[in-house]
DNA sequence: ATGGTTGTATAACAA
């Protein structure tokens, strides 16, 4: 089982490149972020005429995730965290199950800076996400999307000049280790050097080809999963086609 | 330090 994760800042705008990278990825399970559409315009067929379900939610402009299964899957979906809490993030936070395997996929918030009341906003959503991850540690559970989080030196170009950016902070850096204790980074088990990032900014000159990059998009694995895990790696090719997202596809192979 | 770019409520805001 071939799961992969995206954040294609804005689905409608990305469907050309879904539908060149999509089929030839041998992808099963794709979980996407930042979709930017409401439900009604979600653009379902393409999926479809691909041979997979789809299931989404949304808004207009901003936030939205989705869940794309290859046909003949049995597979559930449930947004939000369902916690009784408000707001419930369920533009932010997919939860599927399949078989065995359950995956939270999440588009946790950026923060805005370590000032602004969101990057409080960002700390208590990995709270919530805390609690599913104790109800599911026993389980084949995987969470994976835009965690927002390049966990340590070794996963952004320049730590130096990132002291105080709200995915690396060292406060936001000791969060997420908390929130993910248990976990273990699935591509880090393949591809241990550094350089292996997922997000290149659109504003910095030649990204790609210098590699100065971000690792914020994850794929992390509860014990009884990570035996079952048989690679894992960036696909960096979209992110170099035309009119690519700020991101690109992390995948990892599973023996499920 | 600042600014750089892209996406969408095509004007600001988010990232």
């Amino acid at each position: 089982m071939r799961l992969a994760t995206f954040n294609v800042n804005s689905v409608r705008t990305r469907m050309p490149i879904l539908q060149r990278w999509l089929p030839e990825s041998g992808t099963d399970l794709l979980f996407l972020q930042e979709t930017k559409v409401v439900d009604a315009d979600f653009p379902a067929e393409p999926f479809e005429a691909m041979g997979y379900k789809v299931w989404f939610r949304g808004e207009k402009s901003y936030n939205g995730v989705a869940v794309v299964a290859r046909e003949g899957l049995d597979v559930s979906v449930a947004f939000g965290f369902e916690d009784g809490e408000d707001p419930d993030f369920a533009t932010r936070v997919a939860l599927a199950r399949t078989g065995a395997l359950t995956v939270l996929n999440t588009y946790v918030p950026q923060g805005k800076s370590i000032d602004h009341p969101d990057f409080e906003v960002k700390k208590s959503f990995l709270d919530r996400t805390r609690k599913i991850i104790e109800r599911e540690k026993g389980a084949l559970f995987a969470w994976v999307g835009d965690l927002n989080v390049a966990p340590t030196e070794a996963d952004v170009t320049n730590p130096g000049n990132k002291k105080n950016h709200v995915c690396f902070h060292i406060s936001i850096r000791e969060h997420f280790d908390r929130t993910a204790e248990g976990l273990s980074d699935v591509l880090r088990l393949f591809r241990p050097e550094p350089g292996e990032y997922t997000f290149f900014d659109y504003r910095v000159k030649d990204a790609l080809a210098r590699n100065i990059g971000w690792r914020i998009d994850h794929v992390l694995a509860t014990p009884s999963l990570v035996e079952r895990a048989r690679d894992s790696f960036v696909d960096r090719e979209p992110r170099g086609w035309e009119r690519p997202s700020d991101h690109t596809p992390l995948l990892a192979d599973f023996d499920l």
